[in-house]
DNA sequence: GCGATTTTGGGTAACGTTTCCCATCGGGTG
DNA sequence: CACCCGATGGGAAACGTTACCCAAAATCGC
């Protein structure tokens, strides 16, 4: 008794066999490529599925193209990604296109590095970068050896098409809620960020400067107030105890990103303030949690689906043509008012 | 001027050549094969280092392993599968192996399908399931074709290795908090489920099982109270509506995922009932947002890391030998009760 | 009708690795 | 000293697909 022979796949060599006819002709109907007729197509076709045969990735990966896009996401938790994702697996849907997520790490340059060359060793056809941290010259390096699109990053580039948010446009909304409201004592949480290659091309520069303009132009530039912390909830609760120390505490915290908002939250929660009644607190992202009853955090959304959308019709176009010129797409915001913020205490 | 010849890659050829040794020297360096002098080895690493040599996967997989781990995640969005994700990555991060993401989509068994045939065809390695939805016989079809390991689904096989979380007693721990709290009224949302043949190994069904276990052996047979929405917030909502309209109104529920506790919270919240004050609520999955301070919602932790990282462990040694025994890993939840649950209003 | 052109189909050489061999070389054994 | 053996290195054939050709047949233009 033998062990059951591990079934060899079936080739292109087995359809053409059963199919009578050449690899070549398979070759030609499975790419829609010129040169078959249409008998010999649906001929072909109908032996494709009698065998149930599926092309080998790896073999057309040596010839040319894989038929793989690949997503390099840094932080799987960020509940903004998936919108992006959704975006992008919509957009190609239709096509004969795989997508696989690479996870990278929290601001983790190594990591980044290590997922974008395991998508480019493998031959993938396109990379789309979200919210990458790594440096400019490293971004340049990925897209000088496959068609790649970057998501969140400001700054144009020659050879990568990126795709961003309006992140001034949202700050200075939310701003501008704030000061509708009444508010004029507004303080910002950012994320603090050190790199001189990418300062001002990172979101949380970006809200941070629309915070300030938007201030300055509502005549509010007595009360720019902002304290550096990361992006975190950790970083949320800092900011929100070193603002409530201050002698003059303001009545609005607009925090960078929604999970800096739960920090903020947390920490006036402990100090005995109520929201908004004593303080207003505003996120940005609309991320899923933001709209739970409990929570009802006012916030920014960006349009994630456009952005993700926008991303893969992109990169399709760059896989089409390498040398086109770059584009920058950049998509406004919307202000997401919610419970968490309300006219200041008289 | 010419446009700049687009800069072939280095192959193991031009390896060969610098080191002035054959391919096959390199190759067995690469792969830490026998035959290979320590003199050949440090000098054809040199050479390997001086061009920047990447060996390319695509070549690879033809001839066998392609170093790529898949992860199929169905839905992106469940924010407790980023712990078992750091699970897997952690355990394989000192290994030469890829880990790649396959996005499924919510329920649904064709996208399941078409991630995972585009996993095999690219010739990935192992396959690592997260919660799958597809039936046994694909699940078993798909472990005939590549080594794979199903997380999340109760019930043996002979071909996969599966590793899931003890989701009958996790509910019988929550029970049991409950009930010490003095609750008797214990009500629970269920995810719907239709599919005869999936239906006992789904942890869904597993969590009201052991609800319903744990109610009987509690002496509180009479009390069971399941409502079947599904696993969402609108569930939550829809879930939460329904029970508040029972002549004799539940003082605890406890919902079978912690996204449904927010719709059951939000459903409360309109009702002008407090929680834990009126009524208790319980999650489950400890997930990110539980713990955010305004939420505090008592749930069951999985241990996502530990199951990450069995489920790598498991594959790695199936990939080593495809016909060894196949194991059932079963973790221990433990209870994580926050501000939700209280004892019952007098 | 006849040369020119288009359509149709196939042969075959890559693509970059791995793996199965075999050849050579030193040195130990009888 | 003949023989054998282990260690070391390399030649060459796959792996499955695509793309560049070329040949034959069919169609067209006049």
């Amino acid at each position: 008794m033998e062990p059951p022979a591990p079934q060899r796949r079936v080739t292109i060599v087995d359809v053409a066999r059963h199919a009578q006819v050449s690899t070549t002709a398979v070759s030609k109907v499975l790419r829609n490529a010129y040169g078959a007729s249409p008998e010999m197509r649906t001929k072909v076709r109908r032996a494709i599925d009698e065998l149930g045969y599926r092309p080998n990735a790896a073999a057309r990966g040596l010839r040319g193209q894989t038929y793989t896009i690949g997503v390099m996401l840094p932080d799987i938790r960020n509940p903004f990604f998936p919108e992006i994702l959704d975006g992008i697996t919509g957009h190609l849907a239709d096509t004969d296109y795989q997508v696989f997520l690479g996870p990278g790490g929290r601001n983790d340059e190594q990591a980044e590095a290590r997922v974008t060359d395991a998508m480019i060793d493998r031959g993938m056809d396109g990379i789309i970068l979200i919210a990458p941290v790594s440096s400019r010259a490293r971004l340049e390096h990925i897209a000088s050896a496959v068609p790649a699109v970057v998501v969140g990053r400001h700054g144009h580039s020659t050879v990568y098409d990126t795709v961003t948010d309006d992140d001034v446009a949202g700050a200075a909304m939310l701003v501008g809620h704030l000061v509708d409201l009444g508010h004029s004592r507004i303080a910002h949480i950012e994320h603090h960020e050190s790199d001189p290659t990418r300062i001002a091309e990172m979101p949380n520069a970006q809200r941070a400067e629309g915070y300030r303009r938007a201030m300055r132009s509502l005549g509010l530039a007595e009360e720019i107030d902002i304290v550096s912390t990361s992006y975190t909830q950790q970083g949320g609760y800092e900011g929100a105890t070193q603002l409530l120390a201050r002698p003059r505490r303001p009545t609005a915290v607009f925090a960078g990103a929604d999970i800096v908002a739960m920090g903020v939250l947390e920490a006036l929660a402990e100090a005995g303030l109520s929201v908004p009644g004593d303080i207003s607190v505003a996120g940005y992202d609309n991320t899923t949690f933001a709209s739970f009853g409990p929570i009802s955090l006012t916030s920014v959304d960006q349009a994630g689906r456009e952005i993700g959308g926008n991303a893969a019709r992109l990169l399709l176009e760059r896989i089409a043509d390498r040398r086109k010129a770059p584009v920058q797409v950049k998509l406004s915001p919307t202000l997401v008012p919610r419970r968490t913020t309300a006219p200041p205490p008289l």
